[in-house]
DNA sequence: GAATATTCGTTCGGGTACGAACAGTTTTAA
DNA sequence: TTAAAACTGTTCGTACCCGAACGAATATTC
């Protein structure tokens, strides 16, 4: 994202189009910079990291829930992974059909199905998380240490605030 | 995203599969959260705001960068937006078949797309974008504000470290 | 100035991504 | 104990989303 515009000229031309209608820029500000922060880390592990294995983003999130939490619900990975269930099934099945999970409806509550990695699911994670783990401390090595504590925080905080904002 | 399990388990989950080798579970936060952020941000903004006017979110960014630069070349909008010239092709001819923007091939420079609003498009976007900063301001709500300035800071930063990255 | 290389937007193929509707299962209420 | 309600995962339709390959236009090189 080189060819960002400086955010003076970007509030100028807001502001140009808006009449001296008031803008809270610093949260736009923050929002813009989320984004861009999270796809840019994205973007980085699914081309390096990720491809090696050829795997989506989404479906390496699915393999690692799985991974730490087998047996799993489905339910509970689309939870922990921040996507909708119609999602899962999809990259479930794709991740079924390459031999790294397996699907069985659960005994006890017959609407219920539960994940666990196969051996071969297993023996990739236990190869992939260490270079994934790589690429996440390169993705943020320029940052100060002391700061990743707080950082990890104010994150945080903001997945709260909007999450509680999406129930009303 | 409740169910989330608490950081300290997640890590004993970690090493209990991985033996001894090292980990930077502070890289691990940050990213994982990074992403919850986004995503939740996101999902509340398209689930509100973005909802009642029928737009993605992809879509919105389009609109807004081509609303701010106008006349702005393709290549430009998806390198603001951070997407993909594929992906941006279907997103404008969907904007274009609603009559929101419109495309012409530049004179200069035969291979150019100019992309503009029209006037459907900027009426939108003026009663829009003020909905939408409204959003992102309560999706940062619970913030100090004291603290938003150093938190774009860092954001920003991780977004040039991962790009930098991205070329090796 | 002609061959070569680069740049740009589109198309193509396959994999996400989501809301809504659905069928099967379990729970709740009357 | 049966009817209604709630819950879970799948399917469906539509819209993204990307890398790779492509054709057209422009730059570069000699």
């Amino acid at each position: 994202m080189a060819g960002q515009h400086t955010l003076d000229e970007t509030e100028r031309q807001v502001q140009a189009r808006l009449g001296d209608l008031k803008i809270d820029f610093e949260a736009m500000a923050v929002t813009s910079n989320l984004f861009r922060a999270a796809n840019a880390v994205r973007n980085y592990l699914e081309r390096t990291v990720l491809a090696e294995h050829d795997l989506s983003w989404t479906a390496f999130v699915v393999l690692w829930v799985v991974w730490i939490w087998e047996p799993v619900e489905s339910r509970v990975i689309a939870e922990e992974g921040g996507f909708s269930k119609a999602t899962l099934t999809g990259v479930m099945q794709t991740l079924e059909g390459r031999g790294l999970i397996t699907r069985t409806r659960s005994n006890k509550d017959g609407r219920l199905v539960l994940v666990k990695l196969t051996a071969k699911g297993r023996k990739m994670m236990k190869q992939l998380f260490p270079e994934f783990n790589k690429g996440e401390r390169l993705a943020i090595a320029d940052l100060n240490r002391a700061d990743l504590g707080s950082f990890a925080d104010l994150l945080r905080a903001v997945t709260l605030t909007a999450d509680s904002q999406k129930s009303n």
